[in-house]
DNA sequence: TTGTAAGCGTTATCAA
DNA sequence: TTGATAACGCTTACAA
């Protein structure tokens, strides 16, 4: 019952462990006789290399190291698919951490996943993260690193991520043109690079039609509903109330539903919405959602792709991957 | 910048490393004062062991394996946050395998999770999975398995569950209360266990009220929303349509709603509804649908607690851990 | 072409 | 109370 060792192979084939290690390896200066001898041994005893035993030798695990927000977003959810596809056919595994938007929880992920020797990480940011020496230390230690979607602007890192300004102005642009003109912002958190792109992207569609910006309009919200919801009603019970919102998020958009439903206003004949990541909930409410499509599935397998490079070339510079968007227009704006 | 070593803080201090390895456990017959003096450098040179070595060494990783069907169904991903939290507590690491309803990927998660010595594992089954040799290899192994939710009837190992039978009875109960008489039932694939104990509260609901059990209204559909669509579909052109539909997962259930919009009907004056695991989109979707409640984070909790109970008496016979649940009743019935 | 031996960083056994 | 030493299972100089 106990697992085939070298040892064991290499005993009953009267040859020392080393020989074995190499045959099994292809090494060139073993005879194509042993070779086959020793494979057709370790296929009939099934003999797997003990990982365990590798990972302390080779000083390096075969394993990249996940963090994200919360594996229950759907967005989340697909990227980890689109990550994990990749991993599988380098022959890597992968580790999945939830920072739950905690900055403490982050540090901590990051600390275990160096602990446990993962070969390079792939990060999306917790909502509260405001600082980011955990993620120096680990470039500091030498171990691959590449963000994707909420990225950091201090660290020269590979990321990718799509096009939040463009996206933004796209949004509410659609807003605009389908007659809104007065139109509030459920924006992220502040300290969050893509939040400030969005808000960006906002202003810039607001520029653009000559719209005034104002900034009782911006609601910051941390990544919950429960803020998304309070802060629509703060919109809603304020003196000159919006006719259309964005938000960032699609959760921020559901919560904002629940609020104008709650107040009996309708969508969007009173305030049109729009959202932003296609999740599935978006073509499920009523009315269906505008939302931004942003393919997490292949940011994933992208940001995958760039933590390979950096295994092959490690000292190849940071690289950027924007990918594209595209705006997938719903009954929540059509007036 | 290398991490700090037992070697270096046994040369640093003058004594073995096998002084400082008891130092640093507590070993009872080791000097207070080496104790104090060896912490002391450990602290300071904020030594950690390398988990690589303690788990060769061991033959343990402090780490259990998790096999969900996809981490994307908000049921399986608050599962996961519940297994993590008692993990964690316990000073447990995990890793988490998707077997996106695979036989296949679920044998081959199993098959790494063994290689990489997982100390036990945790597993909700793929709805493709009929046979179970791997997972009695994992029992042969002694390796801790712990079944929750799909789980296999033909393996003496302990499971969490809820009661799917009352659960299910439950369900149609309040939909034949509420006026229906003609219920179909999208079930899922017939070799699950669960979906079984659902037909079978099925079929107890009707019989309480002397309904007649017709089997062209039962449609066994994979997890997936396309069969739950089609099956809808079947069920609504059908030359008898039913006039209330069960659906064992909220998943099959907004399949159902989309259908059943499609073809221009109502919910619930034309076809009453009901679906299964109160799935956040369960409370968006219009009208918001009557589901069954069943906690899925203290399910993970529970599991992961009879997997540690599992640690710690290897030989205790199988639990099987019943939960309870509850019917969410909301518009989707209401006539 | 193959074997010997060292080493990855721990813990555990035995002896002192 | 502590130290040598072996061992976990593998890879890889270096030797033969």
């Amino acid at each position: 019952m106990k697992p085939v060792t070298l040892r064991e192979i290499a005993e009953r084939l009267n040859v020392s462990t080393s020989t074995v290690s190499r045959a099994l390896h292809d090494h060139p200066r073993i005879s194509s006789a042993t070779k086959r001898a020793v494979r057709a041994l370790a296929q009939e005893l099934n003999f797997q290399p003990n990982p365990l035993a590798m990972n302390l030798r080779m000083q390096r695990t075969k394993t990249i190291g996940i963090i994200v927000p919360k594996i229950s977003y759907p967005f989340y959810a697909s990227a980890i698919t689109g990550i994990e596809s990749v991993a599988i056919q380098e022959g890597y595994n992968i580790v999945i951490c939830q920072s739950n938007e905690s900055y403490e929880q982050e540090v901590a992920n990051v600390r275990s996943l160096l602990l446990s020797r993962v070969d390079g990480i792939v990060v999306s940011l917790a909502g509260e993260t405001e600082q980011y020496d955990h993620f120096q230390e680990v470039v500091n230690r030498g171990v691959p690193l590449v963000f994707f979607n909420r990225t950091c602007p201090e660290l020269a890192v590979s990321q990718v991520v799509i096009d939040n300004f463009a996206a933004a102005t796209q949004a509410v642009t659609s807003l605009i043109q389908h007659g809104c003109s007065r139109i509030g912002l459920l924006a992220g958190p502040s300290k969050i690079d893509i939040s400030n792109e969005r808000l960006r992207g906002y202003r810039q569609a607001l520029a653009q039609y000559q719209l005034p910006f104002d900034s009782d309009l911006v609601a910051h919200c941390d990544y919950s509903e429960a803020s998304g919801f309070a802060q629509t009603v703060r919109l809603i019970q304020s003196p000159d109330p919006p006719d259309g919102i964005f938000a960032v998020s699609d959760r921020l958009a559901i919560a904002a539903v629940k609020a104008i439903k709650e107040y009996n206003l309708r969508i969007p004949e009173d305030i049109a919405l729009v959202g932003f990541n296609n999740d599935p909930v978006t073509s499920v409410v009523s009315p269906p959602l505008t939302t931004i499509d942003q393919n997490p599935e292949q940011m994933g397998e992208t940001a995958a792709q760039l933590l390979f490079r950096q295994f092959q070339e490690p000292d190849a510079s940071a690289e950027k991957i924007v990918l594209k968007t595209r705006l997938l227009e719903r009954n929540s704006v059509k007036k």
